[in-house]
DNA sequence: CTGTTAGCGCTTTCAG
DNA sequence: CTGAAAGCGCTAACAG
């Protein structure tokens, strides 16, 4: 492999030379330039990345970093982070964490190799979080919350959110309205849980443990913990999904039982995933600001980064998707 | 930030010392590795990854290169890479390929900052990944065949696929089929028309290129395609999507229309996206086998690295998923 | 078992 | 405008 060294021999000037030309300095003649050029293209030569992010001490790119590439996408957040990533002029790369202490994420994170990491990952452990930001990388957590100095925050209301939907339902008269929530350890879960406990009181409703199933975010939970509740003699009048995924479960378990919905019984779900939309009927449904979570975690970093001192929490709020899987309830 | 240089000295011992003791060498007494832990930990050492590197010549890590990060996923697929590169103990980073030459993707091949790559990428020129290649980077594409001794190739078969989906049709009593292709560029569109070619004239139907209608690959592209054909006084029999998302998009188009699917007419898609289960009706489709792709990619990788002789290209047979979008003709 | 030392390939002062 | 030289932090001979 042809080095930098190669590249001046062959122009027959210095290595510094060589390296200032090919850096397009401006304190290089064009000639000595030309010449460099057509050394480094005759010699196919290729600068090794490392050797020149171990000189300047920076890398210049930021990671991001979820449990499982392979997962069920925030297609829209990354979005949002690519886009302001990269008008930073910055590089973005994905790795999953998948593997706890052995992943890539992990060995990203603790070696240096990136300046920055958005972290959207349960199975990166606390402390390895804290360890990684105390040595200096910015770090931007999504899905939890973290005492750390050196850690930053970006949510989405869910409390709100569980408010959110639980009220549509109550204001279409529903007023026992069963939550299948996600798994017990989910932060997300537990907030949007908050929000539909505290919509329930506010309307002076009561809460039911028997309405109250677990789930666990997947459309097979979904689907069983559905099945639970028809298997209970009685029906609530709506239910409340924590995620999308199980709702549409739900939706099985449902036609199986030849349950029409929204006729016999109306559901909401939480997140707008592409399916919602598509599916039968079309889910009504809480939409995160996934793209601006994606863009603002993105910023931080780089405000971080530029040793701007910023904030440690920031909180987006949702929206509601009015689809047809809401009927107001004819009593 | 501590190097390892601080660690040795802490720990009153030579550098190299240090380095063997936090390497697991076997070369170093308990003490003296209990010594350098003790103190890499009260400086809160970490390696630097680069430097590493750099010496060792080798990254360790893999790189799956696509064309958008946040576009549709091929989950399956970076699925079955990533089982592999964990198996082989090395890391997997995602990277996109927006912005050309310019791109984070580009950086990492040409950078020698990864030991290898999966491209899955239209927008990486031709000429960059030879040029990649050349150097010795192990390259398996995914989507188009370049004639190159460091390239290597792993495709599923899209004529056969192709064909396959125009004789289910066939066979079905459908006899003036319409093809909606993808984008003419595209090495996958122009296979599958192919076989659609090969079936028509195995059953010696006619090809009419009033049915050959130009999409894009996109839910938009494949309404706009079916507006059009619908805009044609005379409907085919059945209509070939080149893929799903199109087919996705035509249901819309027919909808509007009023036009049954498949009572009316009969559609079978390609690739057996999440959404084409849960569209209405479900859709008839080929599914590409994404999971052996991925994985039998990443074992190339390790093949090669290895420096074994393997061949250069590998073909992948599809699947035909029937659901309800297709129905015998009644004539 | 431990220490000395020579680089990996590049950037960047500092003198010409 | 150009060149010599000093490392970035780490690994791996090699010699004790």
């Amino acid at each position: 492999m042809a080095t930098i060294k190669d590249v001046a021999k062959l122009a027959g000037v210095a290595i510094s030379t060589a390296s200032y030309a090919l850096n397009n300095s401006d304190r290089i003649s064009a000639a000595t330039k030309q010449k460099v050029e057509a050394a480094a293209k005759t010699l196919n030569y290729k600068k090794n990345g490392f050797a020149s992010d171990l000189k300047r001490t920076k890398t210049n790119t930021i990671a991001l970093i979820l449990s499982d590439l392979s997962g069920p996408f925030y297609s829209e957040l990354i979005k949002g982070v690519q886009d302001v990533t990269s008008a930073n002029n910055y590089d973005l790369i994905a790795c999953n964490s998948i593997g706890g202490a052995q992943s890539t994420a992990v060995k990203f994170l603790t070696e240096k190799r990136v300046d920055g990491a958005i972290i959207l990952a349960h199975n990166i452990t606390d402390e390895l979080t804290i360890e990684s930001a105390t040595y200096g990388t910015p770090l931007v957590l999504l899905d939890r919350y973290l005492d750390d100095n050196h850690v930053y925050h970006v949510e989405v209301d869910n409390i709100q959110g569980g408010y959110r939907a639980t009220e549509y339902l109550i204001t279409h008269g529903h007023t026992e309205i069963a939550y299948i929530s996600g798994p017990a350890a989910s932060n997300d879960n537990i907030l949007r849980y908050q929000g539909y406990q505290n919509a329930l009181m506010d309307y002076h409703l009561h809460l039911h443990s028997r309405w109250h199933i677990q789930g666990d975010f997947t459309r097979e939970g979904g689907y069983r913990a559905t099945k639970l509740l028809i298997a209970q003699k009685k029906l609530p009048h709506a239910i409340f999904y924590a995620n999308d995924e199980m709702a549409v479960g739900g939706l099985h378990a449902f036609k199986e039982n030849n349950i029409r919905i929204p006729e016999d019984l109306s559901i909401i779900g939480y997140d707008d995933i592409q399916l919602s939309e598509y599916v039968q009927p079309p889910l009504t449904t809480i939409k995160q600001p996934k793209y601006e979570v994606g863009a603002l975690a993105a910023h931080l970093v780089f405000q971080i980064l530029n040793g701007e001192k910023i904030d440690h929490h920031y909180k987006l709020s949702t929206e509601l998707i009015e689809r047809a899987s809401v009927q107001p309830r004819k009593s």
